[in-house]
DNA sequence: GAATAGGTACTCGGATAATGCCTGTCCGAGTCTAGTGGG
DNA sequence: CCCACTAGACTCGGACAGGCATTATCCGAGTACCTATTC
């Protein structure tokens, strides 16, 4: 069970997206440059992260993306969830209690949920609560705490390849 | 992000496992057929409970399955870990902020682990607490306030399928 | 000189292949049982 | 009658394919900008 990757991608780019804070959207290009990812595939977790209300897209010549909110209102159950299409059960209940001869024979109402998926569920639960309670912002303090020059770096880069130089 | 379903089958298993508590071990092929699970497929989610220590295994004529200490020193935690074979990590960091232009500029340590996988490494042990928090032997009083026949109709079944008829 | 129309380049968005893991299956090694023959 | 041996069958254990989700990629639709032409 692996959490897709495309949750760390969207995460580092909203960071960026906020040390980046510009009037001007930025490209997925862009965004790909800065951790030297896949530009295409980072541009379809962008388009998950915009279906959800998390970054804004702008189409055409100096478009991109653009956080849709402060990054303080985003937490990090809305990335994951978005990235993951809302299908982020750890748990799925394949009900298989209700098979096999002792399902058939024992023919209590199966109304009640099954024991193993309600624990599972609270379990999930926990989880979710964790991630809710995460915004990106403290996310961003523990990255800068870790490597303070981050945010400049970005900045400085991101300045100096404003206008690349064309071939 | 989805469980292994045999997480599912090894719980249902554990569970019968308690209610046809017999000296004599029980095959796989007969935990298979009391929720008409595939026969092989089983097996090879028991033995994964069997290197993990939580059910022992005897080989040959009547040999079979049995737990290997009581249901109720069993926790979820146990039976996800066994069957994900340990690797039930909902997060992986792939390090993507020391690649890209601004990981290569700024040089800084990268001792401190990443914001965002400490984050997920927060949120994933509130989800390992609660599983280890639950007992198989509480899963098992849900499961039967749900279905309350369901522990003697796999007695019986067991009772009658024992020696089951050849053709 | 200013405005407008057209062309061009750039960007997102969804539709389309390739890869890896989970699911599913099979056969061989080992072990216990049961039957048989001998003492 | 009891014991030892042998043959048989049963069970686990690990090695071997198939299906599906994730990963990765591409091309088309739309938009803004820039340029050239006209008034």
């Amino acid at each position: 069970m692996r959490l897709a990757e495309g949750v760390e991608w969207g995460v580092h780019s909203c960071l960026a997206l906020s040390w980046l804070e510009d009037e001007a959207p930025i490209p997925a290009a862009r965004l790909a440059d800065i951790h030297d990812l896949p530009v295409a595939y980072l541009a379809k977790q962008m388009q998950a992260l915009a279906r959800a209300g998390i970054v804004s897209s702008t189409s055409g010549a100096r478009g991109g993306f653009r956080l849709a909110r402060p990054i303080r209102e985003i937490s990090l159950l809305d990335v994951v969830d978005a990235i993951e299409g809302g299908r982020a059960v750890t748990f799925e209940c394949t009900e298989i209690r209700r098979r096999g001869p002792v399902g058939q024979v024992s023919d209590s109402s199966f109304s009640a949920p099954c024991g193993i998926a309600a624990a599972m569920r609270r379990a999930e639960d926990n989880w979710r609560a964790a991630l809710k309670h995460t915004s990106l912002a403290e996310i961003g303090r523990e990255v800068l705490a870790a490597a303070p020059g981050t945010a400049d770096a970005t900045r400085v880069w991101f300045a100096q390849s404003r206008n690349p130089v064309r071939n």
